[in-house]
DNA sequence: GAAGTGATGTGACTTGGTGCCATCAGTGTA
DNA sequence: TACACTGATGGCACCAAGTCACATCACTTC
């Protein structure tokens, strides 16, 4: 048996995530949330480096598509690389199982600028990890850059597309199709 | 003569960069700013909605995008009209006489992780800025995107470039510059 | 069973941010 | 001259986020 009671931070980001559906980012605090976990304020700053980050998991996400984009095959395209990395990030962090969470998640963040402008800086990470591994492939800086971009928007438009249907598509596959469209959409520009 | 000290805001922005870079952002509170700037907490947040938004000017911005874009000729395409956008931004923010400015500015933001977190968010609503403009003049919606995040991101390039070196060329050249690098770039994905 | 370890609790403190009310400088009006 | 009016500012109380030092607790290890 363990010492206290487990997963002390999956709990706070549990509380976190109802509380802030039930009565709004804004009108929750630390208190509220560490109190509904049975913890205490301090404790949730020891797992947390502050209130939005609750919502924002382990911070592992650049590390995994960092890895898949350079264990891609050798002979893949900078978007096939990136594509790589859409599945391994699919696999970890967007199971079938995990999508009711994702999507009341999601919902959450939309209804508040600050928690906005946190994922906007995830976004900004992620963005940097996939370029920063697609050059050392060998990909050409503005070249990596580019790539990394669409694959930004690419999950960003999977993001919303997978949590809000109710098919069964994994996704990977959502953003894989929309990485595809991306690429025909900027032969139009 | 004016009822009080002219230009609070102005004043007050300028009062915060001196402080940021004297002692870095965490190091300086509110009230130092508005101190220097002889004014007192209250009216700082009344010109600033946050301790960050100092730094991040008044909004005008995305306005000033979105109507280069709806005003750019109708033959032009999508990344040609927003060639205009970051002409436009250039002659309203980044002229030569604001460059030092602007420079000490970006290196303000570049030390703290807060600051570059509300860069993120201008950088999303500026983004979204382009493409809904874009979407506006009949441009498809994932066409949209993809030619504002590569507007996005030639500004980005740009800003660096143009705030760095010492040459005497103006902003929208530089963003133009790059916005062809990374459209060549992307046909190499 | 005694010392050690790591997660937690406690309480004081600073700072960001809000809200209410007073004040002050100038304007318009009688 | 007197008076009300307006808009920007100052002052103050208050709450919540976040930090820090220190105590405590549950369990491990020797």
């Amino acid at each position: 048996m363990a010492r206290w009671q487990p997963n002390a931070s999956e709990r706070l980001a549990l509380a976190a995530l109802e509380l802030f559906a039930e009565r709004g980012y804004e009108n929750t605090t630390v208190i509220d949330i560490a109190q509904r976990a049975g913890l205490t304020k301090s404790t949730f700053f020891r797992h947390f480096a502050d209130k939005r980050e609750v919502l924002f998991g382990d911070g592992t996400m650049t590390g995994i598509v960092a890895g898949a984009i350079a264990e891609a095959p050798a002979t893949a395209t900078p978007l096939e690389a990136v594509a790589h990395a859409l599945d391994a990030a699919g696999r970890q962090a967007f199971t079938l199982a995990r999508r009711e969470f994702v999507a009341r998640r999601r919902a959450v963040i939309a209804a508040n600028p600050e928690l906005q402008e946190r994922e906007a800086l995830k976004g900004l990470a992620l963005t940097a990890s996939m370029s920063g591994a697609l050059s050392l492939r060998g990909v050409p800086g503005l070249t990596s850059r580019v790539a990394a971009e669409l694959g930004a928007l690419a999950w960003k438009i999977a993001y919303e597309r997978w949590s809000d249907t109710t098919n069964a598509d994994e996704f990977g596959e959502v953003a894989r199709r929309a990485l595809g469209e991306l690429q025909a959409a900027s032969s139009l520009c």
